[in-house]
This record gives structure tokens, C-alpha cells and sequence, in this order.
DNA sequence: GCGCGCTATGACGACGTTGTCAATTGCGAT
DNA sequence: ATCGCAATTGACAACGTCGTCATAGCGCGC
């Protein structure tokens, strides 16, 4: 492999000097820099991280670490979001999975150390409260889509669930929908309490009555294995004869067996039902017809966030004790429509 | 950062005798073994890699060179077979992404090389013919879900589309139907022309004539922001006095519109129409009601069997020359089924 | 003419690790 | 007793890069 002394050779002058070079440092004459530069086009060299990393012990480069998140299609963005900002900004990424298995997660802090990197963004799936076994060391860490159980321990960056679904909630209200249906997301899951919650308040806030609601649970057991009962809750949902007249659905996904229970019935969306959404994952809501109307999970806002935070974090500059939270904004399609009358 | 060099000193040993402790080799005696032991949990060390890959210029690491993959929820199972495989076999993995732009993907080569990765994974996210970046340097490189332009310049592994397609096909026949739709992917993926030959060969060996097809376009232009007819397609498919008995799909994802077509007007999936989809996309595959049968593409094992073959293409075993390719297990779901008398 | 400060360059060592080779010890065979 | 050999250990160099410090040339003000 060519390294910096055959190019120093190669240019007739020092190692330092093409170092020097390399790293755009003064002192060196232009007709200087230009030989060194032929030389390193010429042999094609291109700098060893590693040597450099021995010497500056600083690697420039970020571990991600999560449960499933990059071998998972839900929330990818939040990866998309941290390599955008890594690119943008010369980091170098170094991705592992869990697969949740807390051995795992050890063997993986410990591999980091082993390359030395300047920092951890730790990433969960679905949003949820973990505290990482990060050994005893302690390596400047932001968490992404979760937070500690021991509160201000250390940085967490969250998707604003409730404001999510209150905009949600207010935005069929609008619409003069009276009786809304709401059927469950996994409960297990922390952003399922926070949507509900929102619900149930901004609802009651306006004036309705848990009479004109009809909640009830969609999914539940084991997250990624989980009994799932949507189809079916739906389904019930849509034949009472005092129906809700829009429905919010725990997430996308789920909206998919609203659609067909509802259209099973003989019912037309959003004419007959309106339906909304959560997260808005693409290939669910531009997939079903008519568009899903949804709240959009600012994923990649998290990730890009997440990372510059980190930056910051490691620059020792802005150390905010706690949790920082992203809204979600209201993706508006045509699945929900004026209450019928 | 604690070093062999503090180890050596507080377990009394040269540095080299702690080295060979780590590195398992023969010539320690059981007692200095242990002293050295004691002392690497003591002070908490973990061997540098950069240093190690200095010295060795073998960094046990492989870059995995993607479009859209890691950042898209449609092939992450790729990564996962790779992931899973380099865990086993202690590699370490860089991820980059493309995003499409050709510049940035002649960036990571050198940013790959620039951490002397051992050998690159080269995967995109829906099969197609690309010839890499790579300059002018030669790294070992498995292509995965894709292949060179001019063929047998690099090792390739990719789904079996055709193969998947003509099982589908047969599956239907067998169920006796005798009157076929197809709603045809994109024509720009390579996958989508082979699941289209399959179709047609199969049933035209089976006897049928292209008056009982219907064959429409489902959706064209840039993979990622195509024109979508598939909801259209599948209505207008429907419709007729002599519709199909049973829809083929492009993917997956095409299959929730046909669902909704259908059901729209009123017929019953799988009683009514039987439909089959593509890919084994879960999220859509599983949300589906009736489940939806579909062939799986063989990701996970595309991903395992690429870094298989480009660890052995390193230790510079086996150099196939070609491409090769992964058949698609038919998943039996139960959206299809014994054609209605 | 002398010293000062600035520009330009190089020699050298250090980072953490491992390969090479030499040194030391013990033991069985001659 | 001597030799050969295996087991055990360490000293030292080298990997590629950059920080430190020294050196040399040059122009400027006194």
C-alpha cells in the first residue's frame, strides 16, 4: 500500500512536508504543493486512518448502536438522518445490532472502544425506555427514539407522540366528527400511552364523553410477535349502529386492516368513514387508496439532530442535562373527510 | 486510554508477552498467562485496532456499499445476512449509501480504502445491472441483488425472479385457474421483466393463450417517485364480464391496492379473486387480510451467502467466476385459492 | 554589519501493536 | 559433561502519520 514516505520520495521532499500538504497546512511554497499533489495523483495514495488515528486519538468516527433499527424497515430514517449529517460533516460510521440480546450489546460497546470511536448514538426501533450496558466507561452518548430510566442520565432525543396525536384528534374534530373510534396500538409500546392519552384528553377537552368513544385494543403481546387483532376490532367497530364516523388507527400498519374491514362492510372511505393514521411509514400511506391521512414520525429530524448533538456533546460544548423532544407534523392525504350527515 | 504497554507493567511482563496472551499464542506459561489476565480485566483494556491493523494491514473489516438500502425499508434484510454473518466471524462492517449520487459513491471507495477495509460488499436495493464506482484500484467486491454490466468481471449473487415468478404461476394453475391478471412492477427493474417472462411462459406452456391474460402496467418512471396505475389497473381489470379469477401482482406493496380494488367492488378475497404478491414484505404481507401468499425473496441469505463469498474471495479461495442466484420460496398464505365454479 | 522575526523545510520521536530474533532456562540424549 | 532442542520471555524495530523542535534562508530596521 502506498503511504505518505513513498509520495515524500516520489516529490523529492520530506513525509512531513506532505503531510503538511494533506492537511492544508501553511509554510509550504505553491510550486512545493503542487509537486506534492502530482505525486499523490500520480500514485493514487490515499491517507491511512488508522496510522492517524494512533496518533491524534481522535477517530472521527460515531458507533450506532440499536435494537433492530437498520434491519427493520420502520424507522431507517433515523440512520438515513445520522449518515446524512456524518457525510456532510466527515465522520465515519460504525453500525451494530443488538438484535436484543444484552450480550450482544456488551460485546458491541466493547468493539467500539476497540476502534476508538469519539462517541454513541443509541437507537431504538420503537420508542422506549432502556438503559444501556454501557460497562463503566463512559463514552459521550445521545439516545435516539428512547430514553434512560434514571431520567437526566444522559441525552435523549424523542418524537413528540402526544402533540402528534392531539393535532390529530383536533384536526377530525374539525371536521365535526362526534363519535371517533380509536383502536389500540401495542400498549407496551411507549408511544401507544402517550397517543391514547392524547385522545382521550383532547376529546374530553372539546366536550366529548367516553360514550362517544369507542376504544379498543388492536395488538398486544411480544413487540415483532405480537396477537393481532385489528381486522377484527374494526370490523365490530363498523357495525354498531351508532358507528364513529372516523377512526384513528395506532399506526399505519394497522390502518391497512381498517381499510379492508371497513370496505368489507360496504363502506366507502372517507365518505362513509374517515381514517387517520400514525407514523407515516411511505410504503403504507401512499399505498392505500384513497391516501392515508397521518401523523408524520420526524425520524429523520431525530437522526440528524441526534448526531449534531452528539458533535456537540463530544466538542464539549452544550451539555443540556435531559430529553429533548420533536414534533410530529400532521401529513395531510384524503382519507379523512367532513363528518357525513 | 489504558495500553498493553500499562498492562505489561502492572502484570511485570514484557509488552510482547501480553500480546501473545491476547492473541492466544503458544509460549505462555499457565501462571504468566493468568497474572497478565488479571491485569487486563483490572485495568479495563481493550486492544486498539488501528494500531493492530497498522502492523497487520489486515483490518478484518468490510465495507458494505449501498443505493438506498440501509436507508430504505424494502431490502434491510440484506444487511441483516451480513450483519449476522460478519458478528459470527468477527468482521467488523462499514455502511455507506449512496443515495444514487455518483460522485459520493467514488468518495466512499476512497473513504473505504482509506480505512484499508478488507474487501466491499456492493448491494442495491432492487436487483439491476450497475458497474461500481471503484476507481481504478482493484478491492476484492461481491455484488449483491445486482450485477456488472459486462458479466463476469465481478462476482454477483441475486434473487431467482424467474424461477419465483414460474412457481407462483404454477400455484395458480394448479388451484385450476384458467383466466390470469397480471399487474405488472415498474419495467425498469430488471426483476420486473423476468417475473413478467415467467408468467407468460408458464402459462402459454400450460396451454393458455394471451386471450386469457390481461396483462396491464401497474406503475412506471424513477424507481422511487413512479406514476402509480395500480388501483386503476386492477378496478378497470375488474370490471370486465370476464374478469380474471386471479391477479399476480408485481410486489407486495402493488397488492394492497388490488385488495382495495377488489374489495371496492364487492368482491371477496381469496372466494371472489385470488391474488398472490412478490417479495414476502412483511409489513404488507402479514397487515393484509386474508394474509397474502406471496415467494420470498431470499434477502437474509443473499446477505449471508455475499459476505460468505467475499471472505473466501479474500483469503483467495475459490474465485467462481461469475454470477450466481438464490431461489424465491413460495410463502402459502391465504389469499388464493381453488378457482370458483 | 548585526540581530530579529518570518517563511519554508526536514529530522526525529511517539502513538499501540506485533513480527523477528536473541537470550535464558531446563531437560533428555549423547 | 556436553550438546541439542523445546519452552518461555524480552528487546527492538517497524507499520503510517503527525507533533515538536531545529535549521536555513531572507528581508527589515537599527
Amino acid at each position: 500500500m502506498v503511504s505518505i514516505v513513498s509520495v515524500a520520495k516520489a516529490a523529492g521532499v520530506s513525509n512531513k512536508t506532505v503531510s503538511r500538504v494533506i492537511n492544508g497546512e501553511p509554510y509550504v511554497t505553491e510550486q512545493t504543493r503542487e509537486r506534492v499533489e502530482k505525486a499523490i495523483r500520480d500514485l493514487g495514495y490515499i491517507p491511512n486512518m488508522a496510522a492517524r488515528l494512533i496518533r491524534s486519538s481522535r477517530s472521527n468516527t460515531f458507533g450506532i448502536i440499536t435494537d433492530y433499527v437498520s434491519t427493520t424497515p420502520y424507522s431507517v430514517d433515523i440512520v438515513r438522518g445520522i449518515q446524512d449529517w456524518a457525510n456532510a460533516n466527515g465522520k465515519t460510521i460504525l453500525i451494530a445490532n443488538t438484535g436484543g440480546s444484552s450480550e450482544r450489546e456488551v460485546e458491541i460497546w466493547k468493539m467500539f472502544q476497540s476502534h476508538r470511536i469519539d462517541g454513541v448514538l443509541y437507537v431504538t426501533m420503537y420508542r422506549r425506555i432502556v438503559d444501556p450496558e454501557t460497562g463503566d466507561v463512559s463514552i459521550p452518548t445521545v439516545m435516539i427514539n428512547c430514553r434512560p430510566q434514571t431520567r437526566e442520565l444522559l441525552p435523549s432525543i424523542e418524537p413528540d407522540d402526544y402533540q402528534g396525536a392531539r393535532d390529530l384528534t383536533q384536526y377530525l374534530l374539525e371536521r365535526g366528527h362526534r363519535r371517533i373510534g380509536y383502536i389500540r396500538l401495542n400498549p407496551i409500546l411507549l408511544g401507544a400511552e402517550l397517543r391514547l392519552e392524547a385522545f382521550r384528553r383532547t376529546t374530553s377537552e372539546f366536550g366529548l364523553t367516553e360514550n362517544d368513544l369507542s376504544i379498543s385494543l388492536g395488538m398486544d403481546g411480544p413487540v415483532g410477535a405480537e396477537n393481532n387483532y385489528v381486522f377484527a376490532a374494526a370490523t365490530e367497530m363498523l357495525k354498531q349502529d351508532d358507528r364513529p364516523t372516523a377512526i384513528m388507527s395506532g399506526n399505519d400498519e394497522m390502518a391497512i386492516q381498517i381499510y379492508i374491514a371497513a370496505m368489507a362492510l360496504g363502506l366507502r372511505i372517507p365518505q362513509d368513514v374517515s381514517i387517520v393514521g400514525f407514523d407515516d411509514f411511505r410504503t403504507v400511506t401512499m399505498a392505500l387508496k384513497p391516501e392515508l391521512t397521518t401523523a408524520a414520525l420526524p425520524y429523520y429530524d431525530l437522526g440528524r439532530e441526534g448526531a449534531k448533538w452528539l458533535n456537540d456533546l463530544i466538542a464539549g460544548e452544550k451539555i443540556y442535562p435531559g430529553g429533548r423532544v420533536v414534533s410530529c407534523k400532521l401529513v395531510e392525504r384524503s382519507s379523512a373527510a367532513f363528518r357525513p350527515h
